[in-house]
DNA sequence: CGTGCCATTGAGTCAATTCAACTTAAGTGG
DNA sequence: CCACTTAAGTTGAATTGACTCAATGGCACG
C-alpha cells in the first residue's frame, strides 16, 4: 500500500487532535472570531483549519472577502471593518499587539489587500475565469487529503466559494463540473480535489470570455 | 437672483483658473499621477478635480478602485497597487512623508478601505441597485454647477462608472435614463445632474432585486 | 463649421439566476 | 454500529438581466 512520507496521522487527520499549546485556542466550525464594527485589541494567527473574513447585510446576504490560512496573521484594526469566522474548525494562536510590531511589514491589514485582489478578479469576470482564479488562489494553502495521496481536501464549502466570487451556489457547482469534464481538476469526493492542468486553469482565469476550444 | 453664499465666482468654475500656490500641480485630464507597481514615496493632496484609481489588465480591460476628491491625500504605499490618473484636470499638492505622519490616522491607505466597500456593493447585486449606490456615494463630492443652481457637475464619464461598478457602459446609460424616467434624478445636461429622490435612492442602493413599484 | 469623442438608444443573444427536485454525505442518538 | 435526521451538494428547466454589436445623436474643441 502507498502511504505519504509525512507523519500524517499525528497531524492534520482531524480525528483525534493531539494535546497543544495552552496559548492555542480551538474554535468549532462557523464559530466567530470576532465581529464587524467590534473593537478587537489583538491579533490572531491561524495554526490550522481556515477562517473567512465576511461582511453581513440585513437583508441576510453576504460577501465574503477573503480566506486567511494557517500562517496568516489576522492583523485586527482599531475598528473591524468585516466578520472573522471560521470555516472549518480551527486552531488559533493569540498574539498581544507588542510582539506583533515588526511581523506586519506594511502595516496593512492583509484582508483590505486581498480585496483588491478580489475586485480585480470578479469585476467584469464571467464566473468560469473567476471559478479558475480562485482554483488557483487556494491551491498552495490546501492541506493533504490523508486518504487519498495527490489529493487535497476542498475544505471551502460550496456556499462559502459563491459568496466570495458573487455567483450562485449553483453555478459555481456548475462550473466546478464543467472543470472536471474538461480534465482540468478531479473531485473524487465533494470535499477533495486533485489538481490536473494549472497552465489551462491559469489561461482561463485571465480571460473573460467562455473559450472553451483546446484542451 | 439667487446665488449661493460662497464665493463660487472664484473657486470651483474650471474656466479661467485663478493663480495658484507653487507649491500646486495642475494635471490635464487623463494624466497620470503614478502608475502601479512603482516606487512613490511622496503623497498627493486633491485639491480641486478627481482622480481614479485603477488597476490595469493585459487584455486592456480595467478595474476602478475608488475615486479621490478634493481634500483626499492618496498615500502612497511602499509599493502601489494601482495606478492614479486624473479623472478630469487636477490641481494638486505634493506632500512629502514626515508632514504627514499624524495626517492618516489607520495608516491604511484609503483605497483600500474603498474597495471593501466596493466589493460590498458590487458582489452580487444588480446594476440599478450598484448605480443607486455610486450615486450616494458621490453626491457629497461633487462640485456645483456655475451655470445652474441646484445642479452638480456630473464629472466622471460614463465610462469609468462602468469600470468601477463592473458593469458596461450601456447598461450604466439604461439605468441613469430609468432613474431619470422614475423621477429620481434628472439630467439638464450629460455632466449635469439634479438628484430629486435620495431616500428612494438609499432603498434601491440596499435590495438586489427590481424592485419598481412604488415610486 | 466640420470632426471626433462621448453618450444614448435599439435589438438580439447568452450567461447566470431562480426555483425546484433530487442525491449524497454528515451528524446524532438509540 | 447502524438507522435516522439534517445539512450540503448536484442537476434540470425556465426566466431574465446584462452584454454585445450596431447605429444614431449631441456636444466640445479645434
Amino acid at each position: 500500500m502507498i502511504l505519504t512520507t509525512s507523519a500524517s496521522h499525528s497531524l492534520l487527520n482531524g480525528h483525534t487532535p493531539p494535546p497543544r499549546d495552552l496559548r492555542h485556542k480551538v474554535l468549532a466550525r462557523n464559530a466567530v472570531l470576532f465581529w464587524q464594527d467590534e473593537r478587537q485589541p489583538q491579533a490572531i494567527e491561524i495554526v490550522e483549519g481556515a477562517v473567512r473574513a465576511v461582511r453581513l447585510f440585513d437583508d441576510g446576504s453576504r460577501q465574503i472577502l477573503a480566506f486567511f490560512w494557517p500562517g496568516d496573521i489576522i492583523q485586527a484594526a482599531a475598528l473591524q471593518r468585516y466578520t472573522a469566522e471560521a470555516v472549518t474548525r480551527c486552531v488559533l494562536r493569540p498574539h498581544n499587539h507588542k510582539e506583533l510590531g515588526a511581523l506586519e511589514p506594511s502595516g496593512t491589514d492583509q484582508a483590505l489587500q486581498a480585496s483588491i485582489s478580489l475586485l480585480a478578479a470578479t469585476g467584469k469576470k464571467c464566473a468560469t475565469s473567476r471559478m479558475a482564479w480562485f482554483l488557483l488562489q487556494i491551491y498552495e494553502h490546501l492541506p493533504q487529503d490523508p486518504r487519498r495521496p495527490q489529493a487535497l481536501r476542498f475544505t471551502i464549502p460550496r456556499n462559502d466559494v459563491a459568496d466570495y466570487l458573487g455567483i450562485s451556489m449553483e453555478t459555481a457547482c456548475r462550473t466546478l463540473a464543467a472543470f472536471r469534464a474538461r480534465g482540468l481538476i478531479d473531485l473524487p469526493t465533494r470535499k477533495t480535489i486533485c489538481y490536473r492542468d494549472m497552465v489551462q486553469l491559469a489561461r482561463i482565469a485571465q480571460s473573460n470570455k467562455s473559450e472553451d476550444a483546446e484542451t
